[in-house]
DNA sequence: GTGAAAGCGCTAACAC
DNA sequence: GTGTTAGCGCTTTCAC
């Protein structure tokens, strides 16, 4: 029984004679055989691990997505490791580069900062990478991405309908591709109503509680406050509700509320929060499938998929008396 | 410039002349320079790296005590990986196989069984391992546990002064350290107030909100229905309060209501919900330090630290018309 | 069909 | 102080 003949049968390669096959097999189970894979990877330069690089992995966004991917490349053979950026580039960036350095074949990006230097090069230098939800320029990668403009243009709609005229966002800072959408959107749908844009109704910051809780509260405090807000994310969402209840402002009798995607919050609120979602696990689960196409044809052109957003009106907005409506709408 | 002066640089070791590792530093930088971790790994055996393995990467809690155990592993240098059992035992022990011959240096489970075979083994191949509120028999690793007793005798017996004679619980199943000691304390506590413990109010399975949903409809809709609920974990309770709503229950009016492990929805309700709660980030640090102590010091016997649990009263409990109230007791 | 041997990139023991 | 060399465990030619 010598080491290569060992290595040919664990790797189910042909031309082993099956008697052979049986008895190296019969072997490495008494052992307890586990190939080392530092090793194996050394060797192949491949080390079937992929990694999902987030900003914030306490956010259960994120988690959904993740669990959806790993679902997707499990079957094939290849480990999922989440890794935490914590919101910073600069940690972000090294991170990424341990994982290169850690041979992973794969890498899924939401990035903190779509504008980090290098990170298109650092994609690049990985056998597949696939951008989630962000738009790093000069990145020529596989990408999944949400619509966002679909679902906010809708809520704004649906709250001009209701009456509202001072129609607020809390969103995420320039640097998410996700932030600047749903920005985009918000405004030019306000303009397609005939509305003008309000810079102050706009707030903008960190993608965190507290700057929705923020936001929310410098809102809802000056002199004209906004009869509706739309938070742009699920943390500004819980910073946004915060202060709303610690300012005793009911919802949805003196402010309306959208949020962006449906958490345990938003669904089992009672009544549950307007919601702009889309569908986390097919985010998830497409960029796996990106990410193994790629794997298994590394020419292939690349490929930018666009899922799509909507809005679903539930109890968390409600007729304003502005101009637009004259009689009561029922929720 | 030959090649182990360079490494001797690089790994900052003495004996090398200023002048040369002046230049290397230069040339390694100009290059961009960055060590294969595969082939380190191989060399000394050890890879700089941490695995968390969770049974459901998309529960909040994991994702809390990850973030803090990374917060806590990351300045020194060791980089955490969260990985997901999927609430698969078999898949857990693959998991961790794999996790081991990737040459991880230590390991944080909070594994889906305790008692899944060989459980203990497989951690005792590892550098380090810590156990994250579990309690695998046998095992003889350092382990950070949450006194649950604390939490929901406290629980108990607040239900009880406001009234409550029929007090109902919904766990997860045996597997489970938290579900354990949660419904000893549960079933300890009523004794101790001189109740009975009636099975019918007792409901175990999964840790999922369908788990929830179905023990919730099941112990309202009974011939005599708790007047409280006990949901022994975020996602149970998910359920249990999707069950109260599509019933249209009122809380705490027609049923009070107790969570373990505050989330988003729990703090965020209006009112709150009571919830027996823990601080999960030092959960997640302390497991860290665990770590971090083990990987240093080898030798040192196992540590096991207990960490409280409290309840708190809030928004979602109100006075039953029980036999052992008889004026009305405020919140 | 099987074995011997080279080499992936690194570190550490040993010579100089 | 610095260079030479062996070897970590695996896969993969290349002989036989």
């Amino acid at each position: 029984v010598s080491i290569s003949t060992a290595s040919r049968v664990l790797n189910a390669q042909p031309f082993v004679k099956n008697e052979v096959r049986e008895r190296v097999l019969a072997a490495s189970k008494v052992l307890g055989y586990r190939p080392d894979l530092a090793a194996r990877t050394m060797r192949t330069g491949t080390s079937g691990a992929v990694g999902f690089v987030v900003s914030d992995i306490a956010n259960p966004m994120f988690a959904t997505i993740a669990k959806a991917a790993d679902s997707a490349l499990s079957p094939h053979g290849y480990a999922l490791f989440v890794a935490n950026s914590a919101n910073d580039p600069v940690h972000e960036t090294e991170l990424i580069a341990t994982l290169r350095q850690r041979r992973l074949d794969g890498l899924i990006v939401a990035a903190a900062d779509e504008r980090t230097p290098g990170l298109a090069e650092q994609m690049s230098a990985f056998p597949a990478a696939v951008l989630l939800d962000r738009d790093v320029p000069g990145a020529r990668s596989d990408a999944v991405l949400s619509d966002h403009a679909l679902g906010i243009g809708a809520a704004v709609r649906h709250l001009f309908r209701l009456g509202h005229r001072r129609i607020a966002i809390v969103a995420g800072s320039r640097g998410q591709r996700a932030s600047l959408t749903r920005l985009d959107a918000y405004r030019a749908t306000l303009l397609e109503l005939g509305l003008s844009y309000d810079e102050l109704l706009v707030r903008a910051g960190e993608l965190s509680p507290k700057t929705g809780d923020l936001a929310a509260r410098q809102l809802l405090g000056a002199r004209r406050p906004p009869t509706a807000i739309i938070a742009g994310n699920n943390q500004l969402f819980t910073g946004v509700l915060s202060a709303v209840r610690a300012l005793g402002i009911k919802v949805p009798a003196a402010v309306s509320l959208v949020a962006c995607d449906e958490t345990d919050l938003t669904a089992l609120h009672d009544p549950p929060f307007d919601v702009v979602g889309r569908d986390l696990a097919e985010l998830g689960r497409t960029a796996a499938q990106l990410l193994l196409a790629r794997l298994q044809s590394p020419e292939r052109p690349p490929t930018r998929l666009v899922l799509p957003t909507w809005f679903e009106a539930r109890g968390s907005s409600a007729p304003s008396g502005g101009l637009g409506t004259k009689g009561r709408i029922e929720p």
